[in-house]
DNA sequence: GCCAACGTTGGC
DNA sequence: GCCAACGTTGGC
């Protein structure tokens, strides 16, 4: 089991429209990217958490929790010319394009990411690193679960400085 | 709107 | 294979 962020411009598909999509699952369609495309494609494996990130918009941040739903398949929108997604240079029998279903599971309160960036254990985050552009990115056991602290209202006071505690 | 950073393209 | 130019992403 992994984990995962994956942003979303909440105007193409927010949290709110994914859970209202039919089964709160929809395709994450148009990755453009080959890095985020390998993920999806090599490393995702149906059940894997997701965190679902809002981008583009004032705040961005975690905007929700969700997990992979299936296997990876070809992205259909690289073969529709009314896509903006279009990719003429696709063919069916070798797609270019992978993509896999996203099933959200619930809304979050949104965790901005300067929240993020606040939390020396989070100052590894993929997402946080300089310059980083990837629509998808691998999140550590550690990072999910001190996020899911941040969710439920229950993380612990930051472990640095405590060391000579009793 | 700005700008840093990164990915892609294409000439050579 | 190099690298300049260009386009895109995405926070601010």
């Amino acid at each position: 089991m992994r984990y995962w962020l994956m942003k979303s411009e909440p105007g193409e598909c927010s949290i709110d429209d994914a859970l209202a999509a039919p089964g709160a699952t929809v395709p994450w369609t148009g990755v453009r990217n080959y890095q985020a495309r390998n993920f999806m494609r090599d490393e995702m494996r149906p059940g894997d958490g997701v965190l679902f990130y809002h981008s583009g918009c004032t705040p961005p941040g975690i905007a929700g929790v969700a997990e992979i739903a299936g296997p990876p398949y070809a992205d259909p929108t690289q073969f529709d010319p009314a896509s903006k997604y279009h990719d003429p240079s696709c063919r069916p029998e070798s797609p270019r394009w992978i993509l896999v279903d996203v099933h959200a599971l619930r809304k979050t309160r949104l965790i901005p990411i300067g929240e993020l960036r606040s939390h020396p254990e989070l100052a590894q985050m993929r997402l946080l690193q300089r310059g980083n552009r990837l629509s998808i990115t691998p999140v550590t056991v550690e990072e999910w679960r001190f996020v899911q602290g941040l969710i439920d209202g229950t993380t612990p006071p930051t472990v640095a400085g405590n060391a000579c505690q009793p």
